[in-house]
DNA sequence: ACGATAGTTCGCCGGCGAGCGAAACGTTCA
DNA sequence: TGAACGTTTCGCTCGCCGGCGAACTATCGT
């Protein structure tokens, strides 16, 4: 009996081991909006020298957390899968309990709609995830959530592109549960597929150099006609 | 804006580190049903000595995965919440998919039915879940999964204790990835009082020394008529 | 009141690994 | 071709932490 589970002991405590590290935590938090950064700038952004750098790239390397695409002297490395990018979120989450961000704080736009990997987190993520569910645009089944025929529809009214919104029916989300808003939003491929369609209509704009995403007027307009809660001085 | 993320590295490095000691890995493991078992039987689990076992569990403690309960000269360690349990079980997850568990092998009725934390998970679970899903029993909404009225009344109908049932309308169900059907199953409070539901009915039994769960004839047949797919077979 | 048992605290040892500087390698640009 | 730059490899030091045995504390049984 002690047998049958001894075998994931080792594979926790490796994973386990690959984030223990500051620097390592780091580089991979660096990286969680999707990027693919080059090995020097994830140095500096972990503290630590250019060698050392390195030798933790491969070992997130070698533990199957990050990829690397290699271009000329450059070396980008990017988070291996969003099932990894998920599981740093959810293990960033449960110990920032105590510490919730100062909501007066200047992190308002981050709260606002940021990406979380490649998909729509934030205040705007969840009101989104919570009106398809509510209309019934969104419904859950058991390899995860599927957008229905009247839901693309009512996207397609909205203003998003018909072919856009078409690719999406196959694809299957999956939850996420946002640190700021503690709710549910829409992640998995579902999730990043309407997000870029959002950004491709002009609703998002991504910000340079962070993960906030700067909703236009327009935009936040076509989102309310979703049912989407907004009040603009919050 | 460096500033903003280094807060989090250090959080996502200290439950790394926590994990990353096998022996530790191994006591969670052994928590991870949602017994609470005694310091010596989990330094044994560990394979390790009385002394270094009750480091490991302060560590444990101090880092909130675990809780204590004292009795008499025995302390009952467990898991501090089916939050930490949900982490465990999702961080064991991804680096076993190279090596999913042998279909033929010994582990069927593991892979049959089984409690996840204090949940039911396995084919069993997930067959429920979709079951549920399916028939509109069960709706997602942005806070967790609800029970709806008429499924309430389809589960009293099935043969589950009307006053059981009627205490899971409040309660809020999180969707939860099973390991070896690689599907999603029903967690969270409204998971695991469900499971308790069907025991007390006596659909299901725990199987002492396992986390294995032991369907009667009469509860397959219950569960069947809820929609339930079932190969007796397989 | 006594020994037995569960658990913790303390002190020490040994090994893993993070860190850096120096040097080597490969690519780009002049 | 040679200099500059990004990245990796190598060799080294040093601190942290896991492991155990022994002593100590607390509770249970009789």
């Amino acid at each position: 009996m002690n047998d049958a589970v001894s075998p994931s002991r080792y594979q926790l405590a490796e994973i386990g081991a690959l984030l223990a590290e500051p620097a390592r935590a780091a580089m991979l938090l660096a990286l969680i909006d999707g990027t693919s950064r080059p090995a020097g700038e994830l140095a500096r952004a972990a503290g630590i020298g250019a060698a050392t750098g390195s030798a933790h790239l491969h070992r997130l390397l070698d533990g199957g957390l990050l990829a690397v695409h290699v271009q000329g002297r450059h070396r980008y490395y990017r988070l291996a899968s969003d099932d990894v990018a998920a599981l740093i979120e959810a293990l960033a989450l449960p110990r920032t309990r105590p510490v919730l961000p100062d909501p007066t704080g200047g992190d308002r736009p981050l709260r606002t709609a940021r990406t979380c990997y490649r998909h729509l987190a934030g205040r705007l993520g969840v009101g989104l995830c919570d009106a398809l569910l509510q209309r019934g645009y969104l419904q859950t089944a058991s390899e995860g959530m599927r957008l229905q025929h009247d839901g693309a529809h009512a996207l397609v009214q909205a203003g998003l592109d018909a072919v856009a919104v078409q690719s999406l029916l196959p694809l299957a989300g999956r939850s996420c549960l946002d640190w700021t808003e503690r709710r549910l939003h829409l992640g998995g491929p579902l999730g990043v597929a309407l997000t870029d369609s959002m950004i491709d209509a002009g609703w998002l704009r991504r910000r340079s150099g962070s993960r906030a995403l700067q909703p236009s007027d327009d935009g936040l307009r076509r989102l309310m006609s979703l049912g989407v809660p907004w009040e603009s001085d919050r």
